[in-house]
DNA sequence: GCGACAG
DNA sequence: ATCTTGTCGC
């Protein structure tokens, strides 16, 4: 497999001009969340997308999709890992979710073009990227309250947030990911906390992508 | 040149 | 990310 990384960091800052930093989302009646497991030592990747319903955060739908692993993870270049599986499942949804929670960078990332960015503006929905550790940027050091919040800063600029979500957990990184704006990343990322870490929708599509027992019994459940 | 580095 | 048991702390 040849791999032009060179080529793949300038498409991306071609793409990130594309992105949409101001909300504009319908009203929500679906949420979504999206994220990657891997099988087989990472040569088959398990795409899930979980769709919630808003504002109960009960799970309507999921779909998963089983892909041959296209790309080996490079940091920066993850979208292009992850973002072909999960299309893959977007498109067998049926109840398409207004805003969908991208596990992974939204803009905070090199070069403004995380995964969240990257499967907004290809399926054309509303994305917040909401990630587990840190890609790039700064922050000052965030206190131990829950919901506690700083800005992720690179220079003057903003990035993103990060979030305490709960009592003595990292935080997370959350950032705009495509239709939607810094402050409302944030609010809606805080609106799907239920006592995790992890937002609902993330929590799902991650307990489902990992083969986590308790999720794949959901499976009955709405089926 | 050196360190950092989503999943 | 994934492979994995017990274990420490609330």
């Amino acid at each position: 497999m040849v791999l032009d990384t060179q080529l793949l960091r300038k498409e991306q800052t071609r793409q990130a001009s594309k992105i949409i930093l101001h909300d504009e989302l319908p009203p929500l009646k679906l949420i979504g969340g999206a994220d990657v497991g891997f099988e087989q030592q990472g040569a088959i990747t398990r795409a899930v997308v979980a769709v919630l319903s808003w504002p109960q955060l009960e799970l309507v739908e999921y779909q998963i999709a089983r892909i041959p692993t296209q790309l080996p993870y490079i940091p920066g270049l993850l979208s292009f890992r992850e973002v072909p599986g999960l299309m893959a499942a977007w498109e067998k949804i049926q109840n398409k979710p207004e805003l969908v929670l991208v596990d992974g960078q939204g803009i905070a990332h090199p070069r403004r073009f995380g995964v969240a960015c990257h499967f907004g503006l290809q399926a054309n929905i509303a994305t917040i990227g909401v990630a587990k550790s840190r890609l790039c940027g700064d922050a000052v050091e965030l206190s131990e309250e829950p919901e506690s919040v700083q800005p992720l800063m690179a220079g003057e600029n903003q990035l993103g947030w990060v979030l305490r979500s709960k009592k003595r957990c990292k935080p997370l990184y959350v950032s705009p990911g495509h239709k939607v704006g810094f402050s409302s990343s944030l609010e809606w990322v805080k609106q799907c906390l239920k006592g995790y870490r992890l937002p609902e929708p993330t929590r799902f599509a991650d307990g489902i992508a990992s083969n986590r027992t308790f999720f794949k019994r959901m499976n009955e459940k709405i089926s």
